[in-house]
DNA sequence: CCTTGGTATAAGGATATTCGAATATATTTT
DNA sequence: AAAATATATTCGAATATCCTTATACCAAGG
């Protein structure tokens, strides 16, 4: 099998509580920098970067809508499915 | 959706290139870290230190045979259905 | 027991991530 | 235009990751 670069670019940007926290909040429903900050224990200029990095990855993209900018996954069956696996693994096998 | 933190350690664990080919090395079939060292560009050390990483995440194990260590994925349908999802997910539109 | 082949670990320096603090930019409101 | 709101960027220090080198460990054969 062939290893693609971007792979690891994505799931480097997945690989943190913070982000994973965002694009699982993001799955759910579209949401703006300041309503994220209400969800996560994280600070505006933090989650702002990690947007960047999730951005960087294509893993999110943004409406800009006034001042504010609307977030969302904008590649959901990865994003989910990825989610998904993870949450239905089976323990391994001690 | 509440997120586990051995999520981020699984992911962080495949979001390196030469782990990533490790595992998509060892989902074809078992191998032992000397066979390793003829398929990627790394040293035994380093390999061996992968190796010590992907453990950790529980996503691989090994059977000992003699003085070889006979590595193998741990969770298939994970790995599997991780690599999967990358493979098939559509580039996000531009 | 000594050597050899297979693997792991320790130490170290180079590089990268992470987060807070401060500042910058853009948009709306007054 | 000034103030307030929403978001991004820059900088720096703390921390983590990565890889190389050297060394240790362990099992089998002689």
């Amino acid at each position: 099998m062939v290893i693609e670069k971007d792979w690891v670019v994505v799931l480097k940007a997945l690989a943190h509580p913070t982000r994973l926290r965002i694009v699982a909040e993001l799955l759910q429903s579209t949401k703006c920098v300041t309503s994220m900050q209400d969800l996560l224990p994280a600070s505006q200029a933090n989650i702002s970067q990690h947007l960047g990095i999730l951005r960087g990855a294509r893993i999110v993209d943004f409406t800009q809508d006034g001042a504010q900018r609307c977030y969302y996954v904008c590649r959901p069956e990865l994003v989910g499915g990825l989610l998904d696996l993870l949450r239905d693994a089976p323990a391994p096998p001690a």
